[in-house]
Parts: C-alpha cells; structure tokens; sequence
DNA sequence: GTCTATATGGTGATAGAC
DNA sequence: GTCTATCACCATATAGAC
C-alpha cells in the first residue's frame, strides 16, 4: 500500500468517525487531507469502497494484537487474559479505525442500501472475519471453562458481554486527551480486571 | 403526547436505528408510516427535533427503569445489582430507542453541523440527562465499596466497563427474534452476573 | 391533519485539462 | 496523480389545496 493511499484512509477513518459514513462526503475527506476529491477517486473507486478499506484496516489491527496473545504461554484463563488485554489495547490505540469497523457491523446488520455486489461480497467477507475474531475468545472462554478455570456461564453470553465492555470505550475513550503508551496500558488492565474478577471483592487474590 | 405523535416517533426511531441519522430521510419515516412527509412536518419542526425526541423518549424510558431499582432493600452492593438488573433488561425492551440515544451522544460528541441554538441547548440536556443516569451508578457503586461490598477498582472506569457490556447488546441483540419477556429476563441475569461475578470462578458461594 | 407540489441546496461520480 | 468543471439525483423544508 502506497503511503499515499495510507494517508487517505486514516483521514477518511477520521471524517467516517466524527460524521459517520452517510454524513460524510468525498468533499469532507478532501478537504481535511487538503486537497480535492479527484485525489481520492484516483486511488478508490468509490465512497464505499473507501469506507470498506479502512474497516479492512481496522479488523487487521485487531488481529495483529489479539493474534500473538493467543499463544503466550501459561493455562487457558491467562491466555485468555492476554487476548483480552491485547484486544482492549489495540481498542484504545486504533480507536478512529475500530469506530469505523463498528459501523460497518451496524451497515451489514440493517443492509447496506444502493450497493454493487462486489461490494456486498467485500462486506460480507468482513464480517466473517469479524465473527471469526469474536471466535478466537469463544474458544479459548471454553478451554478455560473446560480446564475449570472459568465459572459456569452461557460462553456466548459472557463472550459478548466482556468483549462488549471493552468495544464501549469507542464512545467514551478520548485519545486527544495527551494519552501515553502507559497510561493506555493501565487503562486496558483496568478493564481486563473489571471483567475477569468482576465487582466483587475476592476472599483471597 | 397524542397517540400519532407517539407513533411517529416509534417508526421514526426504527428508521434512525437501521439507517442513522443522516441516511434517514423523512420521506423514509413517512414511507413507514403508511403517510407522507406533511403529516411528520406538522407535528415535528424538523428531521433534528424529530430526532431529539426520540432521544428523549429513550433516556425517559431508561430513567423509568432504573430509579425503582435504586431503592430497593438491601445493601449496596444489592441495590446496585438491581439496578444493573433494571439497566440490562431496558436495553433489550426498548432496543430500537436505545440505539437512536446511543447515536445521540455521538453527534453530541463530534458536534452536530448546522443546526440552531435551541436545538443544541436540547441536545446538551439530553447529554447531561445522561450523564445523571451513569452518575446513579458511579455514586451506588461508591457506596458499594464503601461498605467493603466491592472490590478495589478506580469506579468511574469499572461503571464505564460494567455500562458498555449491558449496552453493547445494541449492537447485538435481535429483539425480532420471538424473545419472550422471561427469556429477556434469563438474557439480563446473564450479563449482570457475568459483570458482577466476574469470569473467574468463586470458591464458595 | 394530511396531501401535492416545488424551491433550494448539497452529493457521488465522471470527463478531461495539466 | 491531482485538479477543475459539470451532471444527475436526492433530501430538507415550505406553500397552499383539501
């Protein structure tokens, strides 16, 4: 991918966040990379393939963090704590590109309108990975159960509701707000810790 | 509220939910109205107040909820699981309108383009209704852990966590899915123990 | 209270200069 | 590879009939 190209889908990621893919026009996307739209219709063909590409970008990401943490040694439960902690922190540090990836759920949920069928496969394809990222906790959730290390729970209730704590933060998290590394860092363990020890308090840790 | 403006605003918040905002059109809403866009004009000034009193509806539905649940017997940590209870079981009864708030926030977040001064002082209480209700949970929760009830967690992070898992069943949740108010029941009891118990399991009881 | 026009402005996409 | 100019279309909102 030609730096060129990168550039246009981390602003259009930006205009997608902020307006949401109908509210925001080529124009828009232009404007803030300080040019025309003749730019952006060179490298994608259309708006919503513009818009494809960065969900595209934004599951990649996902998969780049989560990935390595499947394979960290130790028993089912910290691997799992590893992937939750990978995935929390790459919620925060690619926040403007998993907003975008939320609202293509949202696009492939309700249909998608006008679209060519190329474009309907695209989304389609996106959407499986998104369920096949959401399978990698499903079952390593059932390993750990499986091992004991788990409380007896629905998997796919609780799957979605911890990971559903952690994809919140896509409307709370505001990574203007001068955030470090670290501070990302104790923010993702705060979270990971709120979901796997939950309110209670422990008699021992 | 007249029972055609109450109806308007139910299909109106079907429209906002499945398309956004933006992408909605009043003629989309009157389409499903089985009308035309004049009878929406004479009840609403426009597709924002449209908008707003959906969102208000939404927020007075969930306020509605949870404040008999905050005063219920029991210690603190009782009355907040009661209210998580109430929290988690609106969200599923009333999906379609949850949605159009959580869309809300979000144009609050990002500002709102052109609208009129009294439209964004509208907006800004809605925000602030908000805000009240996590308030209602971050001040339980500090009685919780103040009586030793809850564990030692930063409480305006472990609220967001705990809020984000009950409402990420917005993007989720199918209530077109022949869901009996039993098995929404079931569905919430699911989520909240996930959160409260967390996903390790406990040695006693 | 609801409908049928219609005025007005913006948007996606293309064609062709440079 | 980027820009300017332009077309065809769609949406908000209004005016006025009924």
């Amino acid at each position: 991918m030609t730096s060129s190209k990168i550039e246009i889908l981390a602003k259009a990621a930006e205009c997608f966040m902020e307006q949401g893919f109908h509210a925001t026009s080529i124009d828009d996307v232009a404007r803030r990379l300080g040019s025309t739209k003749g730019r952006i219709y060179h490298h994608y063909a259309s708006k919503t393939d513009l818009f494809f590409e960065v969900h595209r970008e934004g599951m990649a990401r996902l998969f780049a963090a989560v990935e390595p943490a499947c394979a960290v040694d130790g028993d089912a439960l910290t691997v799992l704590r590893a992937m939750l902690r990978a995935h929390a922190r790459a919620m925060l540090d690619n926040h403007t590109f998993e907003n975008v990836v939320a609202q293509g759920v949202q696009l492939h949920r309700f249909g998608l309108g006008p679209t060519t069928d190329p474009q309907r496969r695209t989304l389609s394809e996106l959407i499986a990975s998104r369920d096949a990222f959401e399978g990698l906790f499903k079952r390593q959730a059932a390993a750990a159960r499986q091992a004991g290390l788990l409380a007896e729970l629905d998997i796919s209730i609780a799957v979605k509701t911890m990971l559903g704590a952690l994809q919140w933060s896509l409307f709370w998290y505001r990574p203007e707000a001068d955030r470090s590394p670290e501070a990302r860092d104790v923010l993702a363990e705060q979270m990971v810790t709120t979901i796997i020890e939950g309110l209670r308090p422990r008699a021992m840790g």
